[in-house]
RNA sequence: GGGAGCAUAGCUCAGCUGGGAGAGCAUCUGCCUUACAAGCAGAGGGUCAUAGGUUCGAGCCCUAUUGUUCCCACCA
């Protein structure tokens, strides 16, 4: 408690702070850290009206106990890990007799509590001891054998030693053959006063001396070593000390049932539905819920206790008096489980139990975001909280996401030192670049882990749609007005406007079926290769240019980067709104602007066609210049030989600002030899640089390229001979096939052709 | 002991209901081309862990195996 207290004097001020900028009316006294009014209301109506239908109770159990934070956990708050450890045998001898029975333990110590020792009914071995008293060494009680189910006979020497006071499995063997039940050891695990000798110790110097007694008594047989599962305080780390102890339970068979008939019946469906697997696992086999506190922060439970008479009363009131006596009762000081006021976070959040008009809006709500290891601490708990208290289920879908891990895929931890601190990368890179680097190519319900350079790279994004919105800004007129998409599109306009009519689609596709990660893929690729290496640098020449092209390339402009904003908003909610102000000169929200969704009319599936002809086009005559060395400042005239003649004559100044021509020509057919040629299948591109011509070089250059081709149109083919194909593939699928064919198909005739030119 | 995930380019990861393997980073080559060098244009790089099976067709579906991570469980 103390070092609670300390904790609190050096953070206190802070957190106060930060809530008080949230609007909470938390009340940080040094009495007790009240919680919020409203939800305090919410937690003592839950906890009493559970009380009065037999859902919570008062007893006395064996419950995990951490003796360094001085109170109980529940079965969810205990970690266990193999820790190295050892078997210590030891014989007890059987009373009025020279005959000794071996066990081993892996905590000594404890055998100041024993109260029996245990075999298997069945185990011949021992049949002959059962009923049989021994004489437990160090203490020298007198203590009984017993049988019972639980005892393997396999395992060790198929004998336990049962202390019910710190031992779960020999807590339940101590209630069935009515066992005393001896406390050994404090609240803060050190050996009680009863045992003279070693109280006062704490429990492992206590083993030592134990051992070491054991074995000057002649008790202690070997010492093995041995690994076994040790629970630990989630928290602190220490190891858990069994402890029976009165303690709160919620009662969970009743609660658990509708939970899971919910899940089973679909009202709530977890994504991935892997995860219902671990939900339904835990609720199967479920056990009483330890609600009960000894720490100062939480709610205070409702239950009030009559010195005198020891009467005990339960009330949403924050005084009692006793009924039977009269007397001022006094509050139980343990707090509740912060779970259990979680729980009600869907309902109690919204007013609950007063019939609020937010309770009745929001409550079913849709989707819970959250971790999967939260499933059993926070999801689990509303669910059958909301079936409870509310008849239905507080959401219809959970969506679990995975855990962000360092570099080295180590769950971060305090322990280890290799956390994050989001404030101070957002402080580097930006809370936007943090936020889509979280959500971009992640599926959910997997780990990622974190690096520095991923939040670099959507840094790198976010700048490079600040410069793309730069660009627009600049170069729209002083008086330019927002009129949505003009009527008058150029090809290029419409290619854009209908890649990105399918992007809108995919998008909420992609967003219905909760693929966050796929979506912010498709968005960052459209904005990066689509808009601003294509889009921005066909409309320069135009803006270039002005007048009418130059207002229609404008107005596509900004219609397009609305439209992107959008879609990105959720992703990156800071530069989208900013840029979208500024764009718009709106005060509106881009929060309440309509999200983009596919429309049909601006499909337009014959101009993206031919647009892409253009592109591989360029990008042809840009590889084949890369392939030569010819730096971008020498211009050369495009001599271009295709079947589309007015396609390319219309855009001939995109071959001149982004393929280096200083002019271009078209036509049907042309014979140029000493040319670099470029072949795409839709055109025979020659670039006059005699120069640079090496015929020898460019035949095979050709023939690799036909190589390449030829395999194309043999897999093709393969698979349009292949009858299995045509008769059970989808005819969209055959279609698209043939079509492929008949482009590899032209693409070899205008490679041969250059190869024939060329010998 | 039970259950789940993962194994794809040098690294980190995508890959929708099966239809010729993708991105970012890194590497190599050119470019300061007036929005952006935190950038632009090119290029190289993969027997999709292994072995079977289903199918006209498998990274994706089925079976087994190996490696790896995690969750659950009272073996003293």
């Amino acid at each position: 408690m103390e070092r609670a207290w300390a904790w609190k004097e050096k953070f206190g001020g802070r957190i106060v702070e930060q809530l008080k900028k949230l609007g909470s009316s938390c009340d940080w006294s040094r009495e007790r850290f009240t919680m919020d009014e409203g939800c305090s209301k919410a937690v003592k109506e839950v906890f009493v009206k559970y009380y009065e239908k037999g859902l919570i109770y008062r007893g006395e159990r064996i419950i995990n106990w951490c003796p360094h934070c001085k109170t109980s956990l529940s079965d969810a708050e205990v970690e266990y890990e193999d820790q190295a450890g050892h078997f210590w045998h030891l014989r007890y001898k059987v009373k009025d007799s020279d005959e000794y029975l071996e066990l081993a333990t892996t905590r000594p110590e404890t055998l100041l509590g024993d109260t029996a020792v245990a075999v298997n009914p069945n185990d011949e071995r021992y049949k002959h001891l059962v009923g049989k008293t021994l004489i437990l060494p160090l203490v020298h009680r007198e203590i009984p054998v017993v049988a019972d189910d639980y005892v393997e006979m396999e395992f060790g020497t198929g004998v336990v030693k049962i202390t019910p006071a710190h031992d779960p499995n020999d807590f339940e063997v101590g209630q069935r053959h009515n066992l005393p039940i001896i406390n050994v050891m404090t609240d803060d695990a050190k050996i009680t006063d009863d045992y003279p000798k070693y109280a006062g110790m704490d429990r492992y110097e206590a083993r030592k001396a134990i051992v070491a007694d054991l074995e000057a008594e002649g008790a202690l047989v070997k010492i093995e070593d041995y690994s076994h599962n040790v629970g630990t305080c989630y928290r602190c780390g220490t190891t858990v000390e069994p402890k029976v102890s009165t303690q709160w339970f919620v009662k969970m068979k009743p609660l658990a049932q509708p939970a899971i008939d919910a899940v089973k019946n679909g009202k709530t469906k977890f994504v991935p539905e892997r995860f219902d697997k671990i939900y339904f696992h835990w609720l199967d086999n479920i056990r009483d819920w330890c609600i009960s506190r000894q720490i100062w922060w939480g709610h205070q439970i409702p239950a009030f206790y009559c010195d005198d008479c020891g009467e005990m009363i339960v009330t949403k009131e924050d005084k009692a008096v006793c009924p039977k006596c009269g007397k001022e009762m006094r509050q139980d000081p343990d707090t509740l489980d912060t779970w259990f006021s979680s729980a009600l976070w869907p309902f109690s959040t919204l007013g609950w139990p007063e019939n609020t008009e937010d309770l009745k809006y929001f409550y079913p709500t849709n989707t819970l975001v959250t971790g999967y290891d939260i499933i059993f601490f926070w999801v689990i708990r509303m669910m059958f909280s909301g079936l409870e208290n509310m008849g239905e289920v507080p959401f219809d879908t959970v969506l679990i996401h995975g855990l962000v891990r360092d570099e080295q895929g180590r769950k971060m931890s305090k322990s280890l030192g290799n956390g994050i601190d989001p404030l101070e990368v957002i402080d580097q890179y930006g809370a936007d670049a943090l936020r889509f680097m979280l959500a971009n190519g992640n599926s959910p319900g997997n780990d990622m882990r974190y690096s520095d350079d991923k939040v670099k790279a959507a840094r790198n994004f976010a700048n490079k749609l600040w410069n793309a919105s730069r660009f627009i800004m600049m170069n729209l007129p002083e008086n330019f007005e927002i009129k949505g998409l003009p009527d008058e599109l150029t090809l290029e306009d419409k290619w854009i406007v209908s890649k990105f009519n399918t992007l809108a689609k995919e998008v909420n596709e992609n967003l219905d079926k909760y693929e966050l990660g796929v979506s912010a893929a498709k968005i960052y690729d459209f904005i990066w290769d689509v808009y601003c290496d294509w889009y921005i640098e066909l409309t320069k020449p135009r803006i270039a240019e002005g007048g009418k092209t130059a207002e229609t390339a404008q107005a596509v402009l900004v219609w397009v980067m609305q439209g992107m904003l959008k879609l990105l908003h959720p992703f990156m909610p800071y530069i989208t709104e900013e840029i979208w102000q500024v764009l718009t000169n709106e005060s509106g929200s881009i929060m309440l602007s309509a999200f983009p969704v596919f429309e049909e009319k601006y499909s337009f599936t014959k101009e993206e066609e031919d647009f892409t002809k253009i592109i591989d086009a360029i990008k042809a005559v840009r590889a084949r210049r890369t392939e030569m060395n010819v730096p971008p400042s020498v211009k050369a005239k495009i001599f271009i030989e295709t079947q589309n003649k007015e396609l390319f004559e219309g855009c001939g100044i995109f071959f001149e600002k982004l393929a280096s021509a200083s002019e271009i020509e078209v036509a049907d057919e042309y014979k140029i030899e000493d040319a670099v040629t470029a072949v795409t299948d839709s055109a025979r591109l020659f670039i006059p640089l005699e120069q640079l011509v090496d015929k020898e070089k460019e035949i095979a250059r050709l023939e690799k390229e036909k190589a390449k081709v030829q395999k194309d149109i043999d897999f093709l083919s393969g698979k349009l001979n292949n009858q299995g194909f045509l008769a059970k593939a989808p005819e969209q699928l055959i279609n698209a096939e043939k079509a492929k064919l008949a482009k590899a198909e032209e693409k070899m005739a205008k490679i041969e052709q250059s190869m024939a030119a060329m010998k």
